[in-house]
DNA sequence: GACTATCGATTACGCATGTAGTCTTTTGCT
DNA sequence: AGCAAAAGACTACATGCGTAATCGATAGTC
């Protein structure tokens, strides 16, 4: 079970957001919560029945389930916020370099905007350096180009 | 010059990767150089005529050009790789959490899962380790919640 | 009890994308 | 010179996505 094979578009994205951030809501309060968009317009400038539209494909798509309540639903998430972002990050490292994880060039530097832009707490760097003093010395030697550095 | 707005799909990202990584090529030779796809079919699975259509689409997105070779075009990349991806990583920074930047949390986990995912060299290693510390210190403080661990 | 404000369901529609096929021209071979 | 092969151009078509509007049922209001 658990479809692995979700996915979100980015407008769904915005409403999952919502859903995940703020527990069950009916489709009105959704609208609601969404966030104005860059030139200042609420529920990022859309109109409430598009909200609709994305909530029943979204229930379409199983990412989200509801209770009906009286003539309404309630809406919540059904699927797991990490296990998307994971989907999704997942999705962007194979695009970048390929089925099977490739060179350290071109993704570091992607990686390295991706940090940049990051507002991170201290115990957040302190969790993401571990990781790279893990992978520190498992160096890939598949690219015998430029080395130079070492030991 | 330079578009900042294009944007490449996973097949068209697939084209382009043959041509960053072997220099310009003749349509034939791009198809010819397409890696296998999971099930062991030769060019991605795609008909040449697919690869055709996606040497046209991207031309005409301005993200490779060509020079006439007698009847054929020798294509080549007309925008630069590492900005893609940067774009391409700020997209998925921005859907995972939102337009400005937010909650450590759920990205950090998925910046985890990016690092995780990737083959990095100690130099790379250390230059991301670097931005880490670099923001270090710049805790934000906008989320007073669960902190508990720290000095 | 009648009317209106809502709700969810269904339909719409243009553009992007995945995946090709047909058409016309060019060219290389014989 | 003639013809088939190959190249690019144009066309095709289903599906997904962004962005809604219309339609029929319901429920709350006076």
């Amino acid at each position: 079970m658990s479809d692995a094979e979700t996915s979100l578009s980015p407008t769904e994205w915005e409403v999952m957001k919502v859903l995940w951030d703020h527990g069950p809501l009916a489709a009105r309060d959704v609208f609601a919560k969404l966030p104005p968009d860059a030139d200042g317009a609420p529920a990022r400038g859309w109109a409430y029945k598009t909200v609709k539209t994305l909530l029943s494909r979204l229930v379409a798509k199983g990412a989200i389930d509801y209770d009906q309540i009286g003539n309404s639903y309630l809406y919540r998430p059904a699927v797991d916020r990490d296990a998307m972002s994971r989907q999704e990050v997942g999705g962007v490292l194979e695009r970048l370099t390929g089925p099977g994880a490739v060179s350290g060039g071109v993704l570091s530097s992607a990686i390295a905007q991706f940090l940049g832009g990051a507002e991170l707490s201290d115990a957040e760097i302190d969790k993401l350096q571990a990781i790279l003093d893990r992978k520190r010395g498992q160096t890939p030697d598949k690219t015998p180009r430029k080395r130079g550095r070492r030991s």
